[in-house]
DNA sequence: ATAAACCTTGGAGTAAACACCAAGGTCAAG
DNA sequence: CTTGACCTTGGTGTTTACTCCAAGGTTTAT
């Protein structure tokens, strides 16, 4: 069991933060102590560095909150339910995944054109690097 | 040559959007008419659209600021300094990728763990296939 | 037994990224 | 020449996700 502070520490996040996600539905500790400390188990340090992990994807809160309640109602809904929220998660990952990677395909084309030397960067721009990308695209489509 | 209404129809912006990035130095329209009006060209349109794309990747206003910055000061830094921070967006992206894929990996292990019917989904549980993944990187690191 | 280092709740403050007025000037149509 | 749809600046309001007190109770080490 760990006390708020405790947990904090693990994770690198704030004792504010822990009290603000439990304000918010994300994450309640498992028990507590006599004084009214709050205590939190492994269960609660794994769900914590999920919520964690999730937003260093770019997931908001409430998006977080969504995810989370898959897993706290599984005994309230059905599977097909749970499947059919995780396949909408999916696709939204997917499509982020995509659009990220066309970016990157614009940064790394910036990247290469760009000779790396000391002359001025007349001819390196992230827009026209990304115009051909566009041109590209959409003589593809 | 658009009107802050015109261009923000063609983009699906707000026209206070249009303004509060001008404000925050992301884009100045090219000119004004005689009465003060804004006016946005077509490279305007572009560097738009390409704010719009950074901004659904989840790049902050900031982080896009330093990539137009890119191009902006394109005279004023030489062909190295261009690459660095180049390649410095492209290492964040790749990364983005990286455990966006992860996290896929284990919506589809939920997805697919779920047999999708009509009884309660108490071996349904986001955490549980996240914990999967996790085992397996562990194992292999 | 008394500091120092924790914890509690409640509430106020902050930064980002807008959204929403208000008061007034501009422009095209009838 | 006026009506309605646009534009201007300047300001306030909102949501998200914290962050930082303040006032007081608890634990622990000396």
């Amino acid at each position: 069991m760990y006390k708020i502070g405790e947990l904090s520490k693990v994770l690198s996040v704030s004792t504010d933060t822990l009290r603000y996600y439990e304000k918010n539905g994300l994450l309640t500790p498992s028990g507590r102590s006599d004084s009214g400390y709050r205590l939190y188990n492994e269960n609660d340090l794994r769900c914590m560095q999920f919520i964690i992990r999730a937003k260093s994807i770019g997931f908001s809160l409430n998006e977080i909150k969504e995810l989370l309640s898959i897993n706290i109602d599984k005994q309230d809904h059905s599977c097909g339910e749970v499947k059919s929220l995780t396949e909408q998660k999916l696709a939204q990952v997917e499509a982020k995944i995509l659009e990220l990677t066309r970016f990157k395909d614009s940064l790394r084309l910036l990247s290469e054109a760009c000779c790396g030397g000391e002359e001025a960067a007349v001819h390196c721009s992230i827009l026209s690097a990304l115009e051909n990308v566009d041109d590209s695209f959409n003589r593809v489509s």
